[in-house]
RNA sequence: GUAGUAAGUUGGAUAGUCGCGUAUAGCAAGGCUGAAAGGCAGCGUACGAGGAAAGUCCGGGCUCCAUAGAGUAAUGAUGCUGGAUAACGUCCAGUAAGGGCAACCUUAAGGAAAGUGCAACAGAAAAUAACCGCCUUUAAAUAGGUAAGGAUGAAAAGGCAGGGUAAGAGCCUACCGCUGAUAUGGUGACAUAUCAGGUCAAUGUAAACCCCAUCUGGAGCAACACCGAGACAGAAGGUUAAGACUACUCGUCAUCUUCUAAUUUGGUGGCAUGAGACUUGCAGUAAUGCAAGUAGUAGAUAAAUGACUAUCCCAGACAAAACCCGGCUUAUAGAUUUACUGCAAAU
């Protein structure tokens, strides 16, 4: 399967965001639960409040970018949401940064292969 | 050369690797799914954010509300004149006032003797002006006249000069301003000229209420239409009530309607050729109109146009389509074009 499949509707974010386990990176805060698939659904949220349109875009490249990379060696059967660390300046987001941080993330909670 | 004014254009580039969305009578010729129709996936090819896509401030298309119909009112908007436009609060050309040496720029530019209100502080007084001063009267107290001068203020009862007077005052006169009438020019706002007016009866504020003129039904693509699933409880009214998205009146529609409670969801269309853009010609001062020609696949739905690496330079600002158009407003690093103005120098 290598279509990123992503998660749609809000009733499965806030799943995610109350039942999930989470884990704080330098840039990025990742939620995880198990789901019954056999594929792994992400979704990526970023405040409105935080920056513009253009912003928010970049950021959510970036953090689909680096899962698409990794994608390969995760284990299968998850639900991921990525969100942004509010404390952290929208103008410094870097690719290198946040793929340190999802390797570190994942090898924490055991998904990475 | 320097300082400006106005109107435009542009909004990093190149290469490599890996990816995303849409389309596809291309390839593959059957990889997956399905009873089938078909759908999904692969490879290739083509296309894939802006000048403001933004704010959501106006106007319109489109849709529904009855085929959105008529009147009155309310509400809201606009407010010099003429024109343009589908329409506008937009644009163009003018007028007036103000600013700038100039190019040029700015203006929420109707009405203040229709009425009501407000004018802080200061000041005697903020609209039937007398604090000081001046003059007359009186021995003095007092009584009266007076808006020239002082002081306060954003604003103090046209300005200035002469005459006049007890002192003063449009009290009188000239000039300027103001108001009105007439004539001429202009479609008009208005301009110019002449004449008359000192009862020139009187501050500002209408981005206070208000008055006048003109316009204005409501809600919005989460509109709306269709397909398919899930769920489907209770109460009231029923031929004159209730309802049909501001109120009232009239008129129309319809047979089931209304209320309470509960409440989920997928897909398709709407949805990309439009009052569109550019070029040339003609008409017009111009906005714009007419004619001919040219080019042209963004279309998502937790939402595509990216990431990384390398090189270059002036080191890349503001900022992401979400039904579609016409505007307005606000943000914007840098680069660049044209026309014009002032100053300086040279010829």
């Amino acid at each position: 399967m290598k279509k990123i499949q992503t998660l749609k509707k809000n009733y499965e974010f806030q799943n995610v965001l109350k039942n999930g386990k989470f884990y704080i990176g330098k840039q990025i805060t990742v939620y995880i639960i198990k789901n019954k698939k056999e594929s792994n659904d992400i979704g990526i949220a970023i405040s409105s409040k935080l920056c513009h349109a253009v912003q928010r875009n970049k950021i959510k490249r970036k953090i689909r970018e680096n899962y698409r990379l990794l994608s390969n060696k995760l284990e299968k059967g998850y639900q991921i949401v990525f969100l942004w660390n509010k404390k952290v300046p929208v103008e410094q987001v870097d690719f290198h940064i946040i793929n340190q941080d999802m390797q570190h993330i994942f090898s924490k909670a055991g998904i990475l292969k």
